[in-house]
DNA sequence: ACTAAAACATGATAAATATCATATTTAAAT
DNA sequence: ATTTAAATATGATATTTATCATGTTTTAGT
């Protein structure tokens, strides 16, 4: 098994504030999990017996609505930690998380980040920072969601992805979803995704290829009201 | 000056993790600070030079949305802390607070606070811990304004202020607030939020004295679909 | 390659909510 | 106490979005 100290991933995440022997006893007591497209990592209410580092691959947040929709929260790529918010709250998920490709993940036990924690303030300071900057985030959501029409929320979720998670050799968007994960990030129906789509692509805005999206007109996006 | 020490309302939130001697050098350099009812405690965008401790009162943080409207995040009440979060991100902040009624503050310059976060765990600990908190606590908020209708919406806002910030003796909602802010936390128009409330109020859920607010059938707004 | 199921698409309609207009009430200031 | 401004209230209407129905295309499995 490939050692965490060599990890290109943990670059990206707050365990680069390990030092090299908290690196070499997590690596000694990690394991390695293949996950498919589609997938479910961890359920909405489970308790989590440690974090996961995603080596590969991205995966969504969702949370079960009462009205029975799920709402994806959030979406998780490579480099980024997951299951860290249950482990420091010492309370069960309140996400599901669900691959949305093929994923290699590590898991670290509980008990060894929980020492980490305890010993190595920088460490505890990066999660901190990560988790500072992740209620940001949550905030221009909540103000997005409460403000902006649908079209709005739609095209600035294309954006979203287009700027963190990166586009394919011939230009559409590289994290594949279907229309109803759309839906599901917006916080809309199904149809209404479908709908603002194509008027999308009317307006030149966007193409597709097959399931994929390219976005042909960025400003033209960003202008929509 | 009174000292923190013996602040009962350190007791509420991360300051606790503390020692004596940590209270005592921030005991010297805190200043302390009476803002009235609809005053700002700080603008969006402004960069604070430490954080406030909320010794009385009320206040609500906004976000601007593009569209011009006020969007209420969180009410924060005595006892809580105010600047955390871009304390912590070393950012400006992302949010405006201003006084809901007549408050009291302590205000505690950055460099104090951030030794404390080096050198005591037990408090970078306490602050990542609420922290996730907020966290949870706004990944609820997105699923209710992605998923649930303004009627439901609103009648949670009132069972949330409720059960946070408790009533009068005459059983009104203690923490005073206007339509329009009403409108700002539910995500709607000011005039949405006045016909809803008549609504419950025909329909024996609430009942008004003044502007007062006063709780009626809180299983009736459970209930609330 | 064929079939069934899932995903995508679009129209028709209903429901929710926003906007505009205009009273009425309440609070604030002189 | 009187005036003025702000907040609350309600109706009429427009807009947005959801829902239901139905058809088409794509994908997955044999």
């Amino acid at each position: 098994m490939s050692k965490c100290e060599q990890c290109i991933v943990r670059q990206f995440n707050s365990l680069k504030a390990l030092t090299k022997e908290e690196l070499l006893r997590i690596s000694a007591c990690k394991t390695s999990r293949i996950i498919k497209k589609g997938e479910v990592i961890f359920e909405e209410g489970e308790s989590l017996n440690g974090i996961f580092c995603i080596k590969d691959g991205v995966c969504k947040l969702t949370k079960l609505s009462a009205n029975g929709k799920d709402q994806i929260i959030k979406l998780v790529e490579k480099g980024q930690i997951l299951g860290q918010r249950s482990l420091i709250s010492d309370e069960r998920t309140n996400l599901r998380a669900t691959a949305l490709n093929d994923m290699e993940l590590c898991f670290i036990p509980k008990a060894e980040i929980i020492n980490d924690l305890k010993k190595n303030n920088n460490f505890t300071m990066d999660i901190l920072k990560n988790m500072a900057d992740d209620l940001r985030e949550a905030d221009d959501v909540i103000v997005n969601m409460a403000q902006k029409s649908v079209r709005q929320r739609l095209a600035e979720a294309l954006l979203d992805i287009d700027e963190n998670f990166g586009t394919n050799p011939d230009g559409t968007l590289s994290v594949l979803l279907s229309r109803e994960d759309f839906a599901s990030i917006v916080g809309t129906a199904t149809e209404s995704v479908i709908r603002v789509l194509s008027q999308f692509k009317k307006e030149g805005f966007i193409s597709t290829i097959g399931k994929y999206i390219k976005i042909e007109d960025i400003e033209g996006l960003r202008r929509v009201e």
